[in-house]
DNA sequence: AATGAATGAGAATTCATTCAT
DNA sequence: TATGAATGAATTCTCATTCAT
């Protein structure tokens, strides 16, 4: 029984026992390469931190490195669930539209913001050199699944006429890049945590520069936002 | 006897080599810790590639840490300088504002894109936990400084009524969202080379969303962009 | 329902599977050891090979130490036996001396120069310091008994006028050493093939050599060999 | 500077030092490897032994493998040296042949029988197949040379008329053979001492044997011993 | 100022062995 | 009886750092 196993569904009692340990390995592992990154963090922490011996991570999951992939995978799959989740709310008329998208895109920034999501984007910075297919890995199974779906949603507002879009796919990139490529910094990488409804004001005025471009020309938004008082830095 | 660097006639020779020196030890510097990341770059390999002995690193830099420190604050402060003289060609009149804006997001993400820059922001993601100072030190010698400065641009234009801006500051931050935040994903984190045009692309394209945004209503944005033929993906 | 060899009626199916699984882990951890040497088979390996979970091995054998003693006298006591099956073709008169001892030999060199004699005698050396009296455990079940065998034939044929021997174990000794202690060095201790013949030739100049020391001096060797072209070293 | 280099000749103060240290290492290496054997003796030993720490042990030699290759080789090829020292004895006349050869067969056996070459036969056999090649570097450079050298004198008493041999090398195998082949198994593969003048009557057998196989057939053998009264097994 | 040499501390990984089932 | 799982101990090797020159 090896890496990418499934438990199986009724789990022997003894069974029970390793699939907790597995658990407790790879969420100390995630921990602890979020900590100190790949290379500072040692197998001696992990398994410190998952209360097991060393050599039981040898067991289960066969090397350093392929811990670390199996941590990120793992994990980036985890996020991009929840991220898909929040899509089943985005508005499908044009009545609401703003504070739609503007749900829609607090709940996916706070998904952005997720502690081990921010953990997993660090380590994919960090380690995209030593582990290049894994970025790679991690964006098919992610967030390009994301934009994706994004896309066919604005898509649909367009045929509807209730948005102007051109390119689906680059909006929906754009969309991601208008309400939230400034926290990162706000956050020192997600590494210091944010102030109260500083990610809300980036949403807001992300949404509201969206639709400033993309709502229908003739287009009735309803609550158009007055220019909001410019916030401190 | 130390000189400056005005024409000092005598005396230099030593202290010339010793100039030469410390520059290959920082340039080696930053090639290794580009390519291995902080942790699994040694002292070694900078050395050889710097053609130096190991303890003449420690007598001009000190330590790891700091050599780390001074090469990420020194190359970040060569970056942002460039940056800065991109908004030179900053445009100041309604006219030909969109092919301005095109070519100063052009250029900018030019140097973005150099694989110094990349390098660093990998290295800054990489280590944000291990030194949480330098992101702050780097952000404010660098893309902080920048973002002002940008600002101050927008607010000028928008003053002379070509834009209409409530917040420079955000629209700052979001046009260079909006034109550089697609392509670390496109280039794998810096780490492959773009395809011919891929950034021009991007960089069309979200100036003509921010134009939508942000063009003063009556405005007659002079070539208003009929919505371009959805690009493969 | 399985049944054994000999008549058996009740009880031995599982008896039978368990000493499969002995003999087959004898045999794997001869193979392992051979290959690797003591201290770099692992439990692993041999229990891999040998088909079963490590835990049997220690059911089985008690530790890796006892596992090796016994594959080592099992082994080295069932060389001995072929090798004493071979006086049986011992010469007993003068007629043929030549001829016989020449067989003899060969036959002699042959189980000397099987891949699982080459393989203790490797394992032997290696492991003198380790394991000193696996060393005498092994000549008194093996070497020795021969030795003094092969002695009581050379004395017969002393006695009988056939050869003029003063001591015959040193003869015995003299005889072993000059039919074979050439061969390890050209098969590298066992570990590269003999070319064809390469044996036969060291055989006929070693039973060479000892009928010109030991045959009886009025002696009619029938066929006394001319002085042999000297071979390609 | 790396592990094939020797002293230059007149080293600086600092420069002894150093050599000091590789040969301590070196030294303990080939004790501790005899003692051990290659895969149980750990670098740690070695370097205690040697009194030097573990990486110095890296600095000079590389590797464990390399460290291993180079006390083998070294070794090797000192013995060597003294055993074709002691063929300069070689006697090359008929007058005193019998004392002449049994004095360089016990001074050859002395030299295969010292400690040194014991251990560097043992681990020969014992890493025959982990190191194949060094087995025949260390023959190339020790036993090859010598059992030619002995060919040779072997082929000068054959043209002067005083031994009657067809083919000197494989006569310089048989003497070897007869004078020494016996010794290993008493001494327990060099691990026991050898009684009083034990290995001298091994020799004694072994010369005569030899001489009543290759002298000169009409030879006068002016000593030719009586048989000998069997000593005890 | 620059360097060759040396080292203490710590890394990943493997192994013989033992439980609990 | 046979086994999957777990582990303490030990291995090779690397690294940042310091001396003596």
């Amino acid at each position: 029984m090896r890496v990418g196993e499934t438990a199986n569904a009724a789990g022997a009692p003894a069974e029970r026992g390793r699939l907790d340990k597995r658990r407790a390995i790879v969420e100390a592992a995630l921990r602890v390469f979020a900590r100190n990154g790949y290379a500072e963090a040692s197998l001696d922490m992990i398994a410190t931190e998952a209360g097991v011996a060393k050599p039981t991570i040898y067991n289960h999951l066969g090397s350093k490195e392929n811990l670390f992939r199996y941590v990120m995978t793992t994990t980036a799959t985890r996020s991009n669930a929840k991220a898909l989740e929040v899509l089943e709310g985005f508005p499908k008329e044009a009545g609401g539209l703003r504070g739609g998208l503007e749900d829609v895109a607090a709940r996916l920034v706070d998904c952005y913001c997720d502690e081990r999501s921010e953990a997993v984007r660090r380590l994919l910075y960090a380690e995209a050199l030593r582990f290049p297919d894994l970025y790679d890995a991690v964006r098919a199974s992610g967030a390009d699944q994301f934009i994706e779906a994004l896309a066919g949603r604005l898509a649909r507002l367009a045929n509807a006429g209730h948005l102007s879009i051109a390119d689906p796919v680059r909006a929906a990139n754009q969309f991601i890049a208008l309400v939230y490529e400034e926290l990162p910094v706000r956050s020192t990488l997600g590494t210091r945590p944010l102030g109260p409804d500083e990610a809300g004001e980036v949403v807001r005025a992300g949404v509201d520069t969206f639709l400033r471009a993309f709502a229908a020309s003739g287009g009735g938004d309803e609550s158009a936002q007055p220019p909001a008082p410019a916030p401190a830095p």
